[in-house]
RNA sequence: GGUCCCAUCGUCUAAUGGUUAGGACAUCACCCUUUCACGGUGGCAAUAUGGGUUCGAAUCCCGUUGGGAUCACCA
């Protein structure tokens, strides 16, 4: 209890004290993990809400896992959300390199300066097979103590000189329990028994992530660490590596999965959307990074709309959420139609554009975006909206048949008579003209506008529901495809 | 299995001993309307369970159940 407290104490002098510095450190594994991505903007927020520092550091140190390009994708994501950073593999720093790969000799040094004060020993065993072993399933035999903490140092050392393949493996010697403190879950109480001794320096030279995110978040100055809760078991280990060195752990932000379901995590493996998956259907980086802040974090009011900026001024780590979050895309979408909506007309014209590919035929851009604006959610819908402007789809008269405008193909086939030598006046070919003319042909004959304008609004797309009305639909097609097409919806009325 | 962690509407969450348990998404209904949307109004919907502590428990404690994590020369 009073180490709880005296743990708690020193982290919470610490957030006090010290310019906040934290790091995104991701794995080059080729996408953007939604997960991760939210990790990382946690720790930005951190930084940034006090004026702190955000740091990016890869951790390549599996080389098995290494894919080309995919530090450029972790460069590319994190700007296009607007989380730069103060340190960084590309940019430098006082406290490179930022590339695990590349600070190799540190890891050795500082490995065997651990073996030194008795913090871990060199271990000739052969590599452990998968699974191998029943034994593993024997409690009393996993938690044996590696066999090599036997042999004298000097003898170690004179193997390893005559080239004999080791590794360096961490000491447990601590009886008891370990507690730390985490901003998140609180006091955490671990059994030192629990621990097992794990690799540190691997045969290949490289560091495990147990030993280099020690080592890095020491010597980068890391007043903060953020990560997954599935390192929250593990922790008490960093700990005694921070002790044998004599160094004062960070403060600890563990923080809960993003989960695809109840039960399972959000996983590239189970084809889990990432965030670049995510752009490709049409989802915007702000949005997407507005609703990944919700999932686990609430600004205590009810605003829900917040662009990074904004996150920044009211982001307290102290309302993270300890319970796992589940992945609403539902929700996302939403959100993402706010951000839609919000958008000036030229910035979503600019935004669509690609999607209109598909159409040749010469519509009128500008009228579209409008009428598309407020009626889709991603940009990923807009194909399937507009697929009627390159050419009507077939359909049936039956389609002309509408009760609530009270229309039939008859009743269709009149209107569409009255209105072609109408519209065939018209010269200002907009939507205010155009919605006037065919109001007045209604009038003149006593019909209904929704006699006039939904039969209008079906030979013009052949469609039941369309992104605007028959004078919207118009004004995108332009004059003589209007007109073309209320003619040949005429000879299909018969 | 050992250990650690978690548990409020279907989903994201608010309520840090006293609220008719609030909001948002989704869903349903209605209004608006030139189809569909947008927008507006309203409805449905939750404290996993059993014991305590207390005048009073979603909130504190214990058990149960359910779920997750971890026990790698992966991070």
């Amino acid at each position: 209890m009073f180490y709880a407290w005296l743990y708690y104490w020193q982290s919470k002098k610490k957030e006090i004290q010290m310019k906040t510095r934290t790091r995104f450190a991701p794995s080059p594994t080729g996408y953007m993990h939604i997960g991760n991505l939210r990790t990382a903007l946690y720790e930005y927020l951190i930084a940034k809400s006090t004026g702190g520092d955000f740091i990016l550091r890869i951790e390549d140190t599996d080389q098995k896992r290494y894919v080309e390009g995919a530090t450029d994708i972790i460069f590319q994501t994190l700007k296009r959300v607007g989380m730069l950073w103060d340190e960084g593999p590309d940019i430098g720093g006082n406290f490179g390199p930022y590339v695990q790969s590349e600070r190799k000799p540190i890891y050795a040094e500082y490995a065997h300066k651990l073996v030194e004060l008795g913090g871990a020993h060199y271990c000739f065993c052969a590599h452990k097979d998968e699974e191998e072993d029943e034994e593993n399933n024997n409690p009393a035999h996993a938690k044996l103590k590696d066999p090599c903490r036997l042999i004298p140092l000097e003898e170690a050392k004179k193997r390893i000189a005559a080239g004999e393949s080791f590794v360096v493996r961490q000491n447990i010697n601590k009886k008891g329990t370990s507690v730390f403190h985490d901003v998140v879950y609180g006091d955490i109480e671990i059994d030192y028994d629990e621990l097992d001794e794990g690799v540190l320096l691997k045969s290949d030279g490289l560091p495990t992530y147990n030993f280099a995110n020690v080592i890095d978040d020491h010597l980068m100055q890391i007043t903060h660490v953020v990560r997954g809760n599935e390192y929250i078991s593990s922790t008490p280990k960093y700990n005694l590596i921070y002790e044998a060195f004599g160094w004062e752990p960070p403060v600890y932000v563990h923080v809960p999965p993003v989960m695809k379901d109840a039960q399972h995590k959000l996983s590239k493996r189970n084809g889990d959307a990432s965030f670049q998956d995510l752009v490709a259907k049409g989802y915007l980086p702000e949005a997407i990074l507005n609703y990944i802040a919700l999932l686990g974090w609430n600004p205590g009011d009810e605003r829900e709309i917040f662009s990074l900026q904004e996150l920044e001024e009211c982001f307290s780590s102290e309302r993270l959420n300890k319970s796992p979050a589940i992945f609403d895309i539902a929700k996302l979408t939403w959100m993402n139609g706010c951000y839609i909506r919000h958008l000036s007309a030229d910035e979503f014209a600019k935004l669509a554009e690609p999607y209109y590919a598909d159409i040749t035929t010469p519509i009128n851009h500008m009228a579209l975006s409008a009428a598309l604006q407020p009626r889709v959610e991603t940009l990923g819908q807009i194909p399937e909206q507009i697929d009627f402007l390159q050419k009507v789809p077939e359909y049936d008269v039956a389609l002309y048949e509408n009760k609530k405008m009270k229309t039939t193909p008859e009743i269709a086939k009149k209107a569409l008579e009255l209105v072609l030598p109408v519209l065939e006046k018209v010269s200002d070919w907009n939507n205010e003209n155009l919605f006037e003319v065919l109001k007045t042909t209604a009038v003149d004959h006593e019909m209904k506008n929704g006699q006039i304008l939904y039969p209008v609004r079906i030979a013009l797309s052949g469609k039941e529901t369309t992104p605007g009305g028959a004078t919207e639909l118009a004004v995108i097609l332009g004059k003589d495809e209007s007109i073309k097409r209320i003619k040949s919806a005429l000879q299909k009325l018969g």
